[in-house]
DNA sequence: CCGCTAGTGGAAACTGGTTGTCAATATGTG
DNA sequence: CACATATTGACAACCAGTTTCCACTAGCGG
């Protein structure tokens, strides 16, 4: 550590760390944050993908938006089913594969959820400059990318 | 959306969604990475803290140093000392709670995670410039002490 | 029309974490 | 020393997700 040689590697091990710690506030934030409309930070997002879509998913829709399993998706539609945030639809293409659809409480919420977000990040983004999260931004989707494709010269040579 | 004011409340936003990605994408990846030597991300994490600590430490100082629950800990402490990676040894200071200290095949599996982590950074790294990588360090460090006292202008004391 | 395969939901077991409770051990204060 | 309080481990229940297996449905090719 004494002579301390700050690596490409050491730099990214590090920011791997931050992700972890970063990744673990903003889940606790965020269910604080909808806390009070009987949500979870899982529950809010699997509303709001259904929001997003803006018309009835059935529930492969959902977690192929969300990127996780089919049955992860299912289990919290059937809990926000049975909570009145969405109902289910019969869905033509398939009898027993029902349609999600936001109930009037589900589009409520997640109204005020939006409102809640962008309160949110607007007091978190007030004290870091813009230039700053835009590098970030960029920074984190090439590591997203990297991630992605992790083996591009397997054999190859420069 | 016509006229797209870039905010920096909506890059935070587009930060977070990709702090969660990238969250995912590292847990999985590092599964695989640790695999081989019959560990998981978590595992890996426990056994690391200890070597990091470079003494024998009780349930709660790992979980401290993890920033996990003491039970959280301590359910991986068990697995780990039943695979043979960790050792239970007597705690002078509380007959009840032991100090968990590698074996040598704990020292041996973690120099292993060590050099596979350094080579797994090392490709990652290859493709991002040293500079934007010091400035998203900070950055999310600063999203994280940010999220840590949302409330600065509260206790301006200490 | 029949049968095969792919898509789908349900249930169960498992991982990794949480909270809560209980009993036992440490610690500090009178 | 004695007692109140704080740590600690064990256990159980729960949340959020995964994998696996089973059964039913849709759709396609013979």
């Amino acid at each position: 550590m004494a002579t301390n040689p700050i690596t490409k590697a050491s730099v990214l091990t590090d920011i791997m760390l931050a992700v972890f710690r970063v990744n673990g506030r903003l889940l606790e934030k965020g269910d604080l944050l909808v806390a009070p409309l009987n949500l979870t930070s899982s529950r809010w997002q699997v509303l709001g993908a259904v929001a997003l879509a803006g018309k009835a998913l059935s529930a492969p829709q959902v977690a192929e938006a969300m990127g996780i399993t089919r049955q992860g998706a299912q289990k919290q539609l059937n809990k926000l089913e049975e909570e009145g945030f969405l109902e289910m639809l019969q869905n033509p293409r398939h009898e027993r594969s029902p349609l999600y659809a936001l109930t009037a409480q589900g589009d409520q919420t997640i109204s005020a959820t939006m409102s809640l977000q962008n309160a949110w990040a607007n007091a978190l983004a007030a004290q870091l400059p813009l230039q700053d999260l835009k590098s970030t931004l960029q920074t984190l989707n090439g590591i997203y990318e990297q991630l992605d494709s992790p083996v591009p010269t397997k054999g190859a040579k420069t």
